[in-house]
DNA sequence: CGAACCGGTTGATCAAGGTCAATACCGTCA
DNA sequence: TGACGGTATTGACCTTGATCAACCGGTTCG
């Protein structure tokens, strides 16, 4: 069970180790390239950096108010939509250098939960400020337009993989995705530990946790992937992404 | 078989009716209110308006380069992705005063095919013009990014409904939508002819069409409709509402 | 006109994955 | 350390919707 509490954003929190993002490590992945030092330090004066979210906190929830986009600076997040009766559906996993909250734009209310996996950081990004800096700044703009984009695409690969693909596929396009980004990112994409239960797998990809979990033991015993509780090893990784042949590799 | 045409963007059919956005009657579908007439002008100046596709048309493909949003005037599409082993998975059904083409800004390549269900007419958006303007005038950055948030909300609502739902209940909330932005259209909330094939149905809702086919009959014999082929009234509407309950009800 | 074709309906059968249940495992905390 | 709660695995069985197939009714076209 979750805690059901939303991290309070306090003034308080934003003095720990304010870093600016000319200086983070994740700028390529979150930023658009080429600004110049000025832009950068406009963009330093917005954000509010390395707001800690604690395992189970919710970062936002459905109904929320909107105020501010969020970048994730380190750890993991998913987001969901939970219908009246109580079914939930993950929506995604966020990783370091990917942004939250675009879905709260439309009718300044969020329209999901994202709840952190893990201990995160994240930085906050003001909606009305970012308006007007990308005013501003046509580069900053352009990379919004297409980070939303980017989510578009995403969702409609999700949407391909709930409508057309059998579970065993679902799971081999999730594990691909998953190495993908973590690789992305530095880390290796062969082995990882899997932050996420196997219902909220289930509930990503549209299974059951059982199906998860007989699925990840069948793909044990074919040799494809070592399973140990949450720590994943890829492998066979050619045969995982042939199980996907057909299937369009890749939901981002 | 829809006929392997993508329409031609000449200049030539861009001077049929060249009508101005301000006298748009779906201005206030596509367009951020209260912009003043200076800023509707260089919008229409924009625009390359009422360019006609006809059914069965392309209006782009997947690979296709980006150049241009296309808002629909009159008429129906549907947006698909196809997997390489074909199997195709409709991602959304649009009508008149919706945005198509978003997912194309973030690599700037069409990354699903829209085809034209209909005659219809398309108006033309340049998507580098609308970058410009859209510094120039705040609604209309303002009203891009809640366009494009919205689209990720509704593309969280077909996650949930493909991840969670069954079949009479997916069928329900096909039925639901439709009807609510046919309303909002000025057309009958109860009776319409659906544009598209059982088959395309199905593949949005991630069902066999035999299935779509079982169910709408089964709602026939339960009373909540009559079908006769693609003309279908919603007799008993509030029923139809119940099968949802619990399932949270709109996807936009 | 008739044949072919497309879209739709309906029936019989089947299989993937869901459901229910028992058990095992692991980390946490008293 | 040992007990507990949440998580994972596995088995037996069942349901939903897929599959395969026959057939119908329009429309198109030779």
């Amino acid at each position: 069970m979750q805690p059901n509490v939303t991290v309070p954003i306090t003034d308080v929190s934003l003095h720990h180790f304010k870093a600016a993002c000319s200086a983070c490590s994740l700028r390529e992945l979150c930023l658009p390239l080429g600004l110049s030092q000025d832009e950068m330090n406009k963009l330093d004066t917005i954000i509010n950096q390395r707001i800690p979210v604690k395992r189970g906190e919710y970062l936002f929830r459905a109904g929320d108010p909107f105020r501010s986009l969020y970048a994730i600076r380190t750890g993991f997040f998913k987001t969901c939509v939970v219908s009246e009766d109580g079914r939930e559906q993950v929506t995604g996993f966020q990783m370091s250098g990917e942004l939250i909250g675009l879905d709260a734009i439309s009718t300044e209310t969020h329209a999901c939960d994202a709840i952190a996996l893990e201990d995160c950081e994240v930085c906050e990004l003001p909606f009305s400020k970012i308006e007007s800096l990308s005013r501003d700044i046509p580069a900053l703009q352009l990379h919004f337009y297409k980070v939303m984009s980017r989510e578009i695409v995403r969702d409609q690969g999700v949407m391909l993989l709930l409508g057309n693909m059998r579970a065993e596929e679902r799971l081999a396009a999730f594990l691909i995705n998953l190495s993908q980004r973590l690789a992305a990112r530095g880390f290796s994409a062969v082995g990882f530990h899997l932050r996420m239960t196997r219902e909220e797998i289930g509930s990503y990809l549209g299974l059951k946790l059982e199906t998860v979990s007989r699925t990840l033991s069948k793909f044990q015993a074919d040799g494809l992937i070592t399973v140990q509780n949450k720590q994943i090893e890829l492998v066979d990784l050619p045969a995982i992404k042939r199980l996907l042949t057909g299937c369009q590799g890749a939901h981002s």
